[in-house]
DNA sequence: GCCACTATTGCAAGGCGTTGCAACAGCGAT
DNA sequence: ATCGCTGTTGCAACGCCTTGCAATAGTGGC
């Protein structure tokens, strides 16, 4: 379970390059996330965590989350309520699309985010940060049943 | 100043033809709310209905704005912080833009927005909810210094 | 191995919002 | 004016996340 991938595996390199130091909290906190595929919101991570450690304290796994952030390794956006929410191992910048209704939510296609990020840069010369990207509204699914 | 538009004058009668009640406090804040124009987030009106009286509970505001929601006399959305931002008086429905570098903050128009929901709507046939889209990024402005 | 330097941790408090609940008070009917 | 029904309020506690600070502990150098 959870080869995790090389950026993962360096991860202590990156951190002492860096000057920051590798502490066991860290450790633990970049283990729980490497094993997460996809999305996860703050608290849920401290959940996580937590159950490994009952120690965790959830200041340091949010400013564990920064550092990681700093380094490319995870992006936050915030999800339809508001929460935060991290991507992992984010490969190209991708924004969300959430379902109100079912409470789904899947990655903003490539096409799509070009499409958002064209229109913006065209006509107000504005750079859309893909990875914040967070749109609510309703999947197919639910709108299908809803007109129905 | 803020002669409020015909929707707050009625404001009254459209609580109480749900059968919602109409009390002192609910007055305060839609008098609050109607003077302002444009976007405020849930702490600045629970702020300022504060300076109007000092006696005012948060959890109330919430409550009335969560009605005035349901009403459409007011929509929220979250900010680039994820924090609460509610958007008064809306004209049609628009998403928001926000500066991550000058903190600038832009509705979007409706070409773009229409773009953008269509792109979905064809696409994936999800139903872009668009006073709840909030675009993060770079303004025009802030792309040019930065680029030099 | 031991030091010093300073990044990090743990903790407590704070800010923004939400929620459950008992007491209160609009509003229509009498 | 009074009554009762039920929508609202005020309050207190809670959840998520951030921040300030003193104590702790990684790290590189000797």
């Amino acid at each position: 379970m959870s080869a995790a991938t090389p950026s993962w595996a360096a991860v202590r390199d990156r951190f002492r390059e860096r000057g920051l130091r590798w502490t066991p909290q860290r450790r633990m906190v970049v283990e729980v996330i490497s094993a997460v595929d996809g999305h996860i919101t703050g608290s849920d991570l401290v959940e996580r965590c937590r159950s490994r450690d009952p120690q965790t304290i959830p200041s340091t796994v949010y400013r564990t989350l920064d550092v990681l952030e700093e380094l490319g390794l995870v992006r936050h956006g915030h999800g339809a309520d508001g929460r935060e929410e991290y991507h992992v191992s984010p490969g190209p910048e991708h924004g969300h699309l959430y379902c109100a209704t079912c409470g789904g939510s899947w990655e903003i296609g490539d096409d799509q985010a070009v499409g958002i990020v064209d229109a913006f840069r065209d006509s107000t010369g504005f750079e859309v940060d893909l990875s914040h990207v967070t749109i609510v509204g309703r999947c197919a699914e639910c709108a299908r049943s809803a007109a129905g």
